[in-house]
DNA sequence: CTTTGGATCGTCT
DNA sequence: GACGATCCAAAGG
């Protein structure tokens, strides 16, 4: 296979792909967020490939934001699908989700890690402390970051052409069998595996098979 | 490579 | 008043 686990992906087309369908954004958390993998996103100057996502799913799950019902902080779970639902962790730091529809059901994906395509110059810019180009985005916090994701992109449609961050399908379909593990960072809910990951790449945050 | 602890503040109880 | 869907630096192997 490939050396030393060097990119195997890259830009399609020029545009980075098109937005996918509304009925994509349909289904339980767990069955869309590892078809979120190699997507696409788009925000500013830069794009980047979605390589590791967590599902969330309101009511059925313990660990999820929405678990004990809205609030104003988690209203855009809440909300239709392909929005964007942008939280502050740790008091520091943000973290953005992929929101799920039907409006009432509180569903989303969190995106954990992404692999730069285009503009990472850019990145370097916002994340000056980042040593790699692996730690530029391997973490949910750090994509957010690099790609200058923030409250006030919180509620977006990432389907519309107008919106600073977009989700797009550049026709690299999901990988046929996703890494499947426990969520990271959580205390409750650890049983379930809902965290889906691309196998071998390079910018997943933790948890890549031995000998890759 | 791993482990440990500090930073820092919005949110909910 | 307590606790994070995290990140980073420092210290030890």
């Amino acid at each position: 296979m490939g050396d030393h686990g060097e990119r195997v992906t890259g830009v399609r087309s020029a545009s980075g792909g098109q937005p996918p369908d509304s009925s994509f954004f349909d289904g339980t958390p767990p069955q869309v967020a590892p078809r979120l993998l190699n997507k696409v996103l788009a925000a500013d100057g830069a794009t980047a490939r979605i390589v590791e996502v967590e599902a969330y799913w309101g009511a059925h799950d313990p660990a999820s934001h929405a678990y004990r019902g809205m609030t104003p902080r988690n209203e855009t779970m809440f909300g239709p699908g392909g929005h964007l639902y942008v939280y502050r962790s740790y008091g520091i730091h943000w973290c953005a989700n992929v929101v799920l529809g039907p409006p009432g059901e509180a569903a989303a994906v969190l995106l954990r890690a992404v692999e730069p395509i285009s503009g990472e110059d850019l990145m370097v810019t916002r994340r000056p402390k980042a040593r790699r180009s692996v730690d530029l985005t391997n973490g949910p916090g750090k994509l957010c970051a690099a790609l200058g994701i923030s409250g006030d992109d919180d509620g977006i449609d990432i389907t519309l052409e107008g919106s600073r961050i977009r989700l797009l399908d550049d026709g690299t379909p999901p990988p046929e069998e996703p890494l499947v593990t426990s969520r990271i960072g959580i205390t409750t809910a650890v049983d379930k595996q809902w965290r889906f990951a691309v196998p071998s790449n390079r910018w997943v945050s933790r948890g890549r098979p031995a000998g890759g």
